[in-house]
DNA sequence: GTGGTCTAGACCACT
DNA sequence: GTGGTCTAGACCACC
């Protein structure tokens, strides 16, 4: 379980989005305990708050819930975040070409640079 | 000249990579004047400040210069836009690419379903 | 447009609460701007992170939304925030009674109690 | 001696009130001995620790009392416990009508509801 | 000025 | 130790 977090990026909305990819994945299944927030919070070289906001916001939308004194943990209903991962997804690559379009590119040109994008 | 902002998404942002497209697109060219301040504000349904701090934003690149009292001008060397509209491009790939990446999504993945994508 | 903040019960809790009647009288109409998030928490004697995380909150139950740069407006519709009301008090109820079983009390001496009680 | 407690809505609390309840109901005599804290954590399904801290809440107050090695006891004035029950009833109670009042009920409004729910 | 996000650190109840 | 809440203060983009 390892957090590559840039800092430069929206911390928040990173950690919620590679919760979701790694529920998705199956290295987090229904039942499982998280890390703690703290935890997270130093191994991410985050603040505690930011995680705790993160978590939040995953269980408002049905991805996980906590045990108060007792940790976080996966929702046992893994169709609600395979879900909100899809249409993080979704809402990513809209706004990718409404950027793109406003740079003057068609949307044949914008995927003719992704597809020779190398990284 | 037609603007279309989407107030939802940095209306800065999208003024500064609208004027950088016209440019590469020829619709705008050197010397030409821009609307005003206050007629593009009104034209695009936005606030002049907004409209003021784009400019600004693109004379310090070197993309637009102001003559106070007359208006906004396109600069004489149009290579320096064209080199904006290169890094605002380059600049959104690859945030794209790292949010995705957030989401679990591998290099061919992400090329694939922008490859699909149904706009 | 006054607040009455009792600092030992959950500050948040009660700026949702009081906000949600607020709109159930139509003090706060639809299309209604609400002081700025610094403004509130001057006038409530509240840090400004608490009222913005009380107005997020109301946002995502489609009572509230943002205009970023401009504040913060109730929603045109007003039956989102009439229902969210109307969970909160069942809420409130249902844990009332259930603490006064606790305390050993049946459902008729509740009722009894609360008939006679003087504020 | 049946313990019924829920895990949602603060154990510590909810066996404090009990206990008080059950010496106020005469099921729990002066003298009476308790259930061991593990034994009554098991029951209750419950950490060891939060009923320790419960006893250990009631002690201070004056409602129980321990013999080390041997286990806990109702305290022979029976008093202090009923009082106890009533400061909490009443604590409850203008929690309640707090909450309520902060949703825009009116005292009338709020007798009212109580009195027709229907649980 | 506005909202939005993040950091830092404190206190509480509960396990 | 855990989560939950609140305070304080900073920085950013945008109006």
């Amino acid at each position: 379980m390892k957090w590559k977090l840039d800092k430069s990026r929206g911390i928040c909305a990173q950690l919620c989005a590679q919760i979701c990819a790694r529920i998705a994945a199956g290295i987090l299944k229904p039942g499982d305990k998280l890390l703690s927030v703290r935890e997270l919070a130093v191994e991410a070289g985050v603040n505690p708050n930011t995680v705790q906001h993160a978590f939040t916001q995953l269980e408002q939308q049905g991805v996980l819930y906590s045990v108060p004194g007792t940790g976080w943990f996966v929702c046992e209903d893994t169709k609600t975040a395979l879900q909100v991962r899809r249409e993080l997804v979704a809402e990513k690559v809209t706004a990718f070409f409404s950027d793109m379009a406003d740079l003057g590119m068609l949307p044949g040109e914008i995927k003719e640079i992704v597809k020779e994008w190398k990284l």
